[in-house]
DNA sequence: TAGATTGTTAATCGATTAACAATC
DNA sequence: TAGATTGTTAATCGATTAACAATC
């Protein structure tokens, strides 16, 4: 069973479902849980058991009637499905205070990705330094020689607003295919360019309309 | 109309497009548009055009036929509907990388959401001090007598997967009603108050996996 | 075997999109 | 009036959930 076929046609609901349950066979090995069901991962994730065994099922039989299902084999059939036995490298531009602290954030499990390289432009009195763990902050300018060619493929986009589809247009060019992005635009890019936002604001304003919403009652 | 009664019912996937909304006609006025359409909605967010007819007429009738809309006045109706013209005081839990970045973060537009308090443990160097910006940091036992009969509802949770639900539960213990959480674990609340949740690690492996499936065609 | 829990089908629910009459 | 674009209904799509036979 090639997984790549099966990765295709996953259901995109689905799909975003993986790293929770990666997260949490992990996370019960390490308690030393060895066995589950869905009925226990419903509770500790929030997801009807029902979804979680249709989920699974799309993966083939992952689990045993009458049983459940094996932590250890399952979070090694996720981590892999994830790419988590991969070293991903991952190159950041925008040290700013949110950039400075993504380069911090150890983006944890066991999983080995990590941002290897930063960028800004020449007006940051960080750039030809390097942080405490060693990961140089280099000019902008040197972004495209640096990156193409390499094996990064993966950025974090954490300029203003006001640059950030100036920055995605250079690592598009420079052969990134994947962007996690903290400006709050849109950012156009080529359809084999995948672009994942994170809107700080728009989460806070979602969560104050849904309280108010719940108070005006 | 009280649109009280209609915040209610909303469609849950209407009510998160709702930010993104209010900031594109908030963009548009700043640009001095002061006219769009469905279709020009349309490209610049990318959403359909008729899933955004269908959601702005929800509130009733926001636009005219042959015409399209205002911006200034659909600018001002999403405001009112998220509230943006109240301050809304929040206060931060977990003064790391994180949220230092966090405190400095300028939840944007004319939006009046701020960060005003932030709590640690005693353990951090910070507690005690004030921000450049004047934002006191606090020991986190002073917490609950500090928001209880206050105006703070909302807090933003930045600490240790491992303290998250301890800390959560102080804040509900408090009157805390909404809770953006970067933990990267569940918290369970009473059901009165709402958790939105920020899942960088979960974000970036979905980004990962969504490269992967399509590069493995 | 009896009990438990999966894997899967069918039913339901909710969200998106197409289509077009209403009307500015 | 002719052209444009909404508001809304009906059709489609996708995701969730209920139910239960299969089977460990």
């Amino acid at each position: 069973m090639t997984e790549t076929k099966m990765s295709r046609n996953l259901p995109k609901a689905t799909a975003k479902r993986l790293p929770q349950y990666y997260r949490l066979f992990k996370n019960l090995v390490d308690e030393k849980v060895t066995r589950t069901n869905s009925t226990i991962i419903s509770e500790k994730i929030g997801v009807d058991a029902a979804t979680i065994r249709r989920d699974f099922s799309l993966f083939g039989e992952l689990g045993r009637r009458g049983y459940g299902y094996e932590t250890q084999a399952l979070r090694d059939f996720f981590a892999d499905l994830l790419g988590q036995d991969q070293e991903t490298h991952i190159a950041l531009v925008g040290v700013g205070n949110l950039g400075r602290a993504l380069i911090n954030y150890s983006f944890q499990d066991r999983n080995k990705m990590r941002i290897t390289q930063a960028y800004d432009v020449a007006g940051n009195p960080l750039v030809g330094t390097k942080t405490d763990d060693g990961i140089p902050i280099f000019n902008i300018s040197d972004l495209e020689k640096n990156i193409k060619n390499s094996d990064i493929k993966t950025a974090i986009v954490s300029v203003r607003k006001e640059d950030a589809q100036q920055v995605a247009d250079l690592l598009v060019a420079s052969g990134i295919k994947g962007i996690l992005n903290f400006a709050p635009v849109r950012l156009y890019v080529p359809e084999d360019v995948f672009v994942q936002s994170i809107d700080l604001t728009k989460e806070l304003q979602t969560l104050l309309f849904f309280m108010g919403a719940a108070s005006d009652k």
